[in-house]
DNA sequence: TTGAAAGCGCTACCAT
DNA sequence: ATGGTAGCGCTTTCAA
């Protein structure tokens, strides 16, 4: 058996009282006995029990993130945020996958309200009212972090998205093309898609002599990258630079250049969005634009403690800044 | 304030007993009562705490996972086998990573016995002597998973690794290479590394005529397989296939052949170990070892939740089945 | 400075 | 079938 507090304060020759307060340092304790119970919890190897410390204290130091697939990169990123700031504050972190199951999503908010903890992150990548208002009716702060979809309803965390198309496009002009390629991988309502699409018109719009060649990818998944691309380059128009929404789609779009003998930057320039690990992995490395994964979860737990210490907190969305990463995949025409 | 059993047993007129039967199922409780009490339950919006539950029952369903980053996608695909067979068992994940620091590792073993977790995957990418003490010493299961050294005294999942290499170094003499270079990636003690090396010296062995072509890397990233590949191609051995100790390594072969305008797998065939998920996404696709990464952290929570259940297990470490990843990077010479 | 005791929300045992 | 109650390991009053 695991000793407790009562073993210690037996062995000591205290109360537990006492013990508690060694341990806590909450209230003064005598050196003398405070050597002596030190000494025994030593000996005996005892651990404070957080879970009866939590009944009584009502805090778990527990924050539930649900996420939709860990082996998503940019998942494992905003993880990697929220656990390593998280433990800056003694939090720890409960994991839950719904592999984009909204009935999952749920599931796994209640689960852990009953588990108790303080605060919930929910990364999905869809929209929907049932979750909409089951998050409204918590009771526990969340933080909603989407990539797909925005809703000013929720607390969260991204970046500008419209900018940062829009600055992208304009660095492709400067370089000089004039037949520039967007592919979105959606047109819905809410969508962030949408916001990036109206990111690369304006840019389009604001230049002379240019016009929008958009062609959508059915998903955002390498193999659509490599399907949207056949199409463009049967498509007869001249493009000679092709702006993907998300690098999955820049990735197929390169594969589909490198299995036809087309070369990157020198034939056809490529731009991503999401600047994922792999996008610099390998060769051409894609100039994309940068979304800061990692600070994002960091901002984000950073405001669920805020609000768990009931500290006052700006607005609902916080806006993270992006960069362009340029790389080889774009060149100057 | 949120309901707790004493408001439901209060509103439904029972005592806190027949709720707690009800909500566990425990004992027969008449169909009218358990009707009210449910009903009641639903009203108040009534969620059995976890905490209080597990102070008494002992029971946590909580698993400790350490990990050393996240980031690296062979982790994130050990941690969603570990989360998606734990889920299934009704036990949650708490993460901790810790960057490699063994006082971390340390720090997390005690943070998560304190926290009551019933079993913990340690992830790790060292061997120490201080952390061999600690896990002996330990009352809760363990499955000590590490990727680059080996020990037969911790439970553990792998792959016969001398076995993979030994195949997929005949697999490339099958295909007619004479000139083989194997890249490992360290040479210590215990280190998987020297397995593998030995498997693919017993392969070259095996043939007559062939002989080994070592060349080691510094450490096992991107850049160390770009590096290693110059003084491979410097060397003036005619090496016609390069196989690395990790996809990483296999990475940075790739893009210094690419950057060299080396063509592969026409000039040259390059095979990897591990198959991360970047290895299949570019051109050419790497051919490799895929070491079921997934699987290994099924396994590893199941093994976990059998001795937390006592339930009788097999050996200590247990060896899943690998696979060798045919490719183009590597072809008919 | 120290100890006794109540109580956190729940399960499980003992009565009835 | 139901209720009463002890007790899980701890913190936190309240008294001494």
């Amino acid at each position: 058996m695991t000793a407790t507090i009562k073993d210690v304060a037996k062995a000591a020759g205290v109360s537990i009282s006492t013990v508690s307060r060694v341990i806590n340092n909450s209230k003064p304790v005598s050196s003398e006995i405070r050597q002596k119970v030190l000494e025994v919890i030593n000996e005996l190897g005892y651990k404070p029990n957080e879970i009866a410390r939590t009944l009584v204290t009502k805090k778990s130091y527990l924050i539930g993130v649900i996420v939709t697939d860990l082996g998503d990169t940019y998942i494992a990123q905003l993880v990697r945020g929220i656990e390593e700031v998280g433990k800056m504050y003694d939090y720890d972190i409960l994991l839950c996958s719904t592999y984009g199951d909204k009935a999952t999503e749920l599931k796994f908010m209640q689960l852990l309200t009953r588990k108790q903890v303080e605060g919930i992150i929910l990364i999905s990548d869809s929209l929907d009212d049932e979750i909409d208002k089951q998050i409204k009716e918590f009771e526990i702060p969340l933080v909603y972090l989407n990539r797909y979809f925005y809703t000013d309803d929720f607390s969260t965390v991204t970046i500008d998205n419209l900018e940062a198309t829009y600055e992208m496009t304009n660095y492709l002009i400067k370089l000089g093309h004039e037949n520039i390629a967007y592919v979105p991988s959606s047109s819905e309502k809410y969508s962030v898609e949408l916001l990036k699409l109206n990111g690369y018109k304006k840019a389009i719009e604001e230049y002379e002599g240019l016009e929008e060649n958009i062609f959508y990818a059915r998903g955002r998944g390498i193999d659509d990258g490599y399907e949207v691309c056949k199409e463009i380059m049967e498509s007869g128009k001249d493009i000679t630079a092709i702006f993907c929404s998300h690098d999955e789609l820049a990735i197929g779009v390169l594969n589909y250049l490198y299995d036809n003998d087309i070369k990157v930057p020198e034939d056809i320039s490529v731009a991503g969005y999401g600047d994922i690990k792999t996008a610099s992995m390998f060769r051409p490395r894609l100039t994309t634009i940068r979304e800061p994964f990692y600070d994002i979860g960091a901002v984000a737990i950073r405001r669920i403690i805020k609000e768990i210490k009931k500290e006052a907190v700006e607005s609902k969305t916080i806006v993270l800044p992006f960069q362009i990463q340029k790389r080889e995949s774009c060149a100057k025409i």
